[in-house]
DNA sequence: GCAATATGCTTGCAGATGCAAGGATATTGC
DNA sequence: GCAATATCCTTGCATCTGCAAGCATATTGC
């Protein structure tokens, strides 16, 4: 396996996996919502005034937008999220992070930072750390999505 | 969000979203494999006799055992796996490569380095590309299941 | 040796997800 | 203006996945 893009990209995906693995016990139990529950809450906190329509939200999660109705249910019942709907297209609904999103997020946050400096925590300087995040910076170049 | 780890971690989560989203159409349709199959022949490939018990293959690829079960008996049917126990512990049964599999591992390889390629297409030199992969190397020491 | 425990695998059930279809609303072509 | 088309969202269905339970086999403690 000498070809660099293919190397890189395999261990991309192995990396990802490791994380999710990580991050996924601690999430449910701690905060009571899954990882890509958390990461929906992310791209919306990014998005102005903290709203997306269901389509925009699925494009930036790589989901269809069914899955973005069904998500969005369960944490519209716990008081998370709220809907908007767009004066000039009926068509359009908007998910709209609530105050208590916020407080949920910055204790979801604190997790994620805790459980991303395990993952770091080692033979790692901090000049290394700004390399790679530079590296994974150009990779995601062109995205909409980007939430780092 | 100028914690590294943290936006480090982020990247990663999200770059591997993208990854797989571009492997995952041509995959299916070209090759009649999901990406998730194809990981799990690469992890067979990379293994001692091209087998692996069921509860190996589960840890190194961050599936439950049940999921193992269920992967695999399509992949039997048609041809890409077969079953072999041990003689030592009935219990084990494991998961091997057949000779369809390596042809049509040697297929997949190509379209999964033919969208690496892509992935690194723009402004990546090859020394750039050997630090990441460094990086990303380090990331993943220590865990059983590097395929790369 | 045998009971108690541990391990490997499979299966029932529930939750998550994508695709295709359908309903509602907007936009376009004429 | 109106028909044709496009867009947004939701829902039915199929698939994938994990958890818990169950069964078979190994290992351990006595």
């Amino acid at each position: 396996m000498t070809d660099l893009p293919t190397t890189n990209a395999l261990r991309i995906l192995q990396s990802a996996d490791e994380i999710r693995a990580r991050l996924a016990g601690e999430f449910s139990s701690v905060h009571g919502i899954s990882v890509n529950e958390f990461l929906m809450l992310l791209h919306l906190e990014k998005a102005p005034k903290h709203r997306l329509a269901r389509v925009e939200l699925a494009k930036r999660m790589h989901v269809s937008a069914s899955t973005i109705t069904r998500m969005a249910a369960p944490l519209e019942k716990i008081g998370l999220l709220a809907r908007d709907a767009d004066e000039r297209d009926a068509r359009l609904s908007f998910v709209v992070l609530t105050d208590a999103a916020h407080t949920k997020l910055s204790e979801a946050k604190a997790t994620f930072a805790k459980q991303a400096g395990y993952v770091f925590q080692d033979r790692w300087g901090e000049d290394e750390l700004g390399q790679l995040s530079g590296f994974l910076e150009r990779l995601l170049a062109g995205t909409l999505s980007r939430l780092a």
